[in-house]
DNA sequence: CGTAGTGTTGAATTGAATCAAGTGTCGTGG
DNA sequence: CCACGACACTTGATTCAATTCAACACTACG
């Protein structure tokens, strides 16, 4: 919280370059600025490499993968992948940054459905309809590889492994939705901010970032649409857990201070 | 409503017999029944194969299909289909009667995360940890069809439609699941009621049974548990829109008197 | 430097939960 | 076939968590 505020691309690059856990208290000094956004990088140096789509396959298979993969430009803050009802075509894989999917229903309201960080696949709703059913948009500059859906099933048919990985994949996407839905209907407003950091928190351990101290790229309203909660509930909720001494806020900037009392909200139910 | 209790079964069996709509008033008459459970069925036979895993394959495909698929005995009600963290093997087409699946939280209360109808596809939440997430019983007397998993890749490999028509199905419920979760997130009591029992009218109709009378196989503490709501609100819910004129309920037996103003339920949103 | 968007905090309100007390229904065993 | 007990459902009164309404502070960006 002494820290001024840095996207999270540079504290990923930071840490790449120092491999260590703690932000240096004056980031702006001298860091090597790794560009994570490079598009010309093939899916076999991807450093992501072992969570994305090509976690199942040998050396020889990704490369026919990476010929079907299309490393678009970079996305700015905002951009849309792509907008409910646009004609499914591809899923996408997050390169870097991260992305929202949310739904607009007749009545014009949204509701976020999903945040998305690197590694992560994006756009699996679309594939029974061939309508996407949500828009997807950036939360922060952000990369993308696109997967067009027609060639990842004809290599799937090929390379067994990978379409049991992408079985795979859709099959936790089901598991991940299940247990959201066991949060909203049950949850109160703490227990799914809770649940909400610790998820953020694994994440982010994940693709190697520090696990108890981030950047939250959406804003307080997104977090509440995606939790069933008003904008305010979610400040109230962070200033109370700040009080508690769980977590400490500064605006965007997020540290976990006690992980294990946060995980208690949750198993001490009712 | 002056009719007595049948089962949908029952129901399903008279339609069969007769192509009619209404439902007899004195239906245990003469009515033949034909057993909806009967396990000799194959694939090519069943008169679901055109809404189940069958429906993108051709005639000589489905044999290899139904070659693979094991058709368990009947589950009585309150039959386990498998429980969570039992090890993942198989999915499930429903061939008849109806299921949820539940899970339970570490503090022991339970959540339903699913009602599953004839021709739905049961268990893909196990895919990816090869657990199964939630635990899935009978709501009535059911009969089920399991197609083990490693076989259904298998085949899968070899038959591009298949593994098509699995995608589709995963993403289908991917799709349908955040939908829920916008369900959840933020609409109010009678929009979720509302929106539950439309759901149930169209999944019923693509069973070929009437869309606006039906038979409830959950509890309303289910329908609860589902949507996030306690028993007595249900309760007072279905109270509300009997008294409004939209529906008719007795005990299990409802018939929907107005679907379109079920519909404006949710679009006259906020 | 000003302004729009984002975040915080407080007070009042409310929709659904909880608590409580029934009635209705079904399956079982006598 | 009926009586019993367990479970399912309904309805009313009260409470409470989260929303709504409202005012203001902070930040970021042109």
């Amino acid at each position: 919280m002494a820290n001024p505020v840095a996207t999270n691309e540079e504290l990923e690059a930071r840490r790449l370059a120092a491999q260590e856990d703690i932000i240096p208290t004056r980031p702006s000094a001298t860091v090597h600025k790794i560009c994570p956004h490079n598009s010309s990088v093939s899916c076999s140096s991807c450093r992501l490499n072992e969570l994305c789509l090509p976690i199942a396959l040998n050396k020889s298979d990704i490369h026919q993968l990476d010929a079907i993969v299309e490393r678009n430009r970079p996305f700015k803050k905002g951009d849309h992948l792509y907008r409910q009802s646009d004609e499914f075509k591809s899923v996408y894989a997050v390169r870097s940054g991260s992305f929202k999917s949310y739904f607009l229903s007749d009545s014009g309201q949204g509701r976020v459905t999903g945040f998305y960080l690197p590694g992560e696949i994006i756009g699996m709703d679309g594939i029974s309809s061939k309508k996407y059913a949500n828009s997807t948009s950036a939360l922060e500059h952000s990369s993308i590889c696109e997967i067009p859906f027609s060639q990842l099933e004809k290599l799937s048919q090929e390379l067994p492994s990978l379409q049991h990985h992408f079985f795979a994949i859709m099959g936790n996407e089901i598991a991940k939705d299940q247990q959201v839905h066991t949060l909203l209907s049950s949850y109160t407003a703490e227990e799914r901010t809770a649940s909400f950091l610790l998820g953020l928190s694994s994440r982010y351990a994940r693709v190697s970032l520090s696990p108890s101290r981030f950047l939250l790229s959406m804003t307080r309203g997104d977090i509440g649409e995606y939790l069933g909660l008003t904008v305010e509930t979610v400040s109230r909720i962070f200033t109370s857990l700040q009080k508690k001494g769980l977590i400490s806020v500064n605006n965007r900037e997020i540290e976990l201070l006690d992980i294990e009392s946060l995980r208690q909200i949750l198993t001490k139910g009712t």
